[in-house]
DNA sequence: TTGTACGCGTTATCAG
DNA sequence: CTGATAACGCGTACAA
């Protein structure tokens, strides 16, 4: 399966001394004939050095292919120019999105992302230590925080902006989110005013607070409008589940639901393949299906698919803002708490019969 | 569209004074009745240290929330436990798997990811500065790197392994990559054996070594065994290029052609969708349609696209095997470079007609 | 096993 | 504007 070749020419064509010192400020004063307090000055932006020397300073450090040490820098400056980003499931489709955005917007403030991954959410507290470790600036969220782990946040002094994620404990903790709640109610208010009334839900795994969100919205909400109860199923935010997640309601309710809301768009989409192709069911005729997100694939042809929109990069770019003033206003300031919360976006797709109602007469 | 909400609460309960100073192993000596030496061995796994003393450092250091500073230790021991990693496309479906499994394999090795991404892959060059600053242990490069750009690496005894780009320089330079030229090779073999003989072909960027190589190795295939030449266009490896590169095939070979090899997985659904949806042909009746990658989408019902794999599991851990090993033998040792090089696998999906063939008959 | 003393490479302070 | 000097927080010889 794998081939290995080993070209006879060896690694570098290097000395063969041993491993070549750094090289540091003080080769480049020595060579441009200056103190090394000189040579740090001309790598600080705002600092006050004459033409002269600047230039000297600078041909000598470009010659020796000087660059400053960021870790002798941060220990001194107590900056270390890297953010933590914590997401946990890459899997996600969405997810990529909103990292590549958030490396953006945080490149273009001059940082850095240390990234850190998961498997499972609730791993995130052995991801912690590292992260104090590695002296980040701050520190970007996307998983759920306990109360404690928030407070070691504040004791630390470690600026966090959560991602994402609603927590219980909504004072003093800033955050990011998209109105997960509120956008389950919106998703079940369009489509019951759209005449239906039998549901099924496919909702994401327990253990995530953004699955949680979305079915109970739906759920009050078609409760509120005095709907029979739905089918409510759990899966794990992937195509599968989607697959199983219908079958499953199928079987519960013994027979097909007028509709189906599915916890994310790639259950909906598996939702979606299962009842044309596996069941032969005319989607919307015989059956609505609607999801969240509005990944990329929910847009393609096959699909179409009513969902809801994330603004992702407004989101990113307001995390970004976020944590960069907290980060920058750091010396004794008080800053208070925000959170920004962004409305989701109705995608009015091919997937899920609607009236076209006056917007005002559908308010969740 | 953003509502702002500021509770009242100002952020932490900060006790009134400035920035509170940082808890250090002198703070945790001082408590414990030891001295800093002390207390840096026994965080160190394989100090000597008693029994004795460790459990009253380790009970000062939890007292205090003592954390060793990851900075001031790169600093004397010459590494970060950071490892740069650099990729151009997170639009690609294909690089967030894998950069979720570096992550993986990069943490389980004791490091964390420092995150380069860009828009382009020609803006590779900026970044390099930064990884310089950075300190990184090592890089694992997805992104085309000149000869300079190498030999800067070589010059800064920097491990380096480059992914999934077959460079020019094959000597002396550690890769791990899939035969993106063989597999083009395949595609078209495998096509032609079954009888197609008029191809069109939706490459991918021109910028893009992979999409070059995979376009090469068709093209030369098809010309070895005879066949008219494929009509040619390059898009942006995106699912609206899929749509468009299949209009403009057929515009210039003014018919529909029997095959279309796209550059990678999501043109060749744009390309499907737009066979289907908008110009409703047969597919794979009428026309054959493939891709390169196996991305997830790929092997929903909807599409169950026929394409090529890259073991991308086995290439992130290979990827991050290589750099470890470089990074813990980097004393002097004599490394010789290697290139791992994988095989694609056939996924014999349900958009093209083949022949179904002994494997020896269609040797590349 | 433990403590002392030094150095890693930089920025900040303060005279000149 | 420039140069000496003191941190920053830790690992590690070396001597005890």
């Amino acid at each position: 399966m794998t081939k290995t070749k080993t070209p006879s020419a060896v690694q570098p064509a290097s000395p063969p001394r041993a491993a070549a010192r750094r090289v540091t400020s003080y080769d480049v004063a020595m060579l441009a004939g200056v103190s090394q307090s000189a040579v740090s000055r001309c790598f600080k932006p705002g600092a006050s050095v004459s033409k002269s020397t600047y230039a000297r300073v600078m041909k000598a450090a470009a010659g020796l292919d000087y660059i400053p040490n960021a870790a002798a820098r941060s220990l001194i400056t107590r900056r270390s120019n890297m953010v933590a980003v914590v997401i946990s499931q890459m899997a996600n489709l969405y997810y990529p999105e909103a990292l590549a955005e958030l490396s953006h917007q945080i490149a273009r403030r001059g940082k850095r992302v240390l990234l850190f991954t998961m498997q499972h959410e609730a791993d995130v507290g052995r991801l912690l230590a590292d992260i104090w470790q590695y002296q980040v600036d701050g520190a970007i969220v996307a998983a759920a925080l306990t109360d404690a782990q928030i407070a070691e946040f504040e004791r630390r002094r470690l600026p966090l902006v959560v991602f994402n994620r609603n927590l219980r404990r909504t004072g003093g903790v800033n955050s990011v989110l998209c109105d997960q709640y509120e956008a389950g109610r919106l998703l079940a208010g369009r489509l019951a005013a759209a005449g239906h009334r039998q549901f099924g839900i496919i909702a994401g795994p327990a253990d995530s607070p953004v699955a949680t969100e979305r079915r109970n919205g739906a759920t009050d909400r078609l409760r509120e409008l005095g709907l029979p109860p739905p089918a409510v199923v759990t899966g794990q935010f992937d195509y599968a589940s989607g697959t199983h997640g219908l079958r499953e309601i199928i079987a519960q309710l013994g027979r097909v639901p007028d509709a189906v809301i599915c916890g994310n768009d790639v259950m909906a989409i598996g939702c979606l393949d299962c009842a044309r192709h596996e069941l032969g069911l005319d989607v919307p005729g015989q059956l609505s299906v609607a999801g969240f997100d509005a990944v990329e694939p929910s847009n393609w042809l096959s699909y179409n698919l009513t969902t809801l929109r994330q603004p992702v990069q407004h989101m990113a770019q307001a995390a970004a803002d976020l944590l960069a003033g907290l980060i920058d206003a750091r010396e004794g300031e008080l800053v208070t708490a925000q959170t920004r919360t962004f409305a989701p976006q109705f995608i009015d797709g091919a997937t899920a019969r609607l009236a076209s109602l006056a917007p005002d007469s559908l308010a969740a």
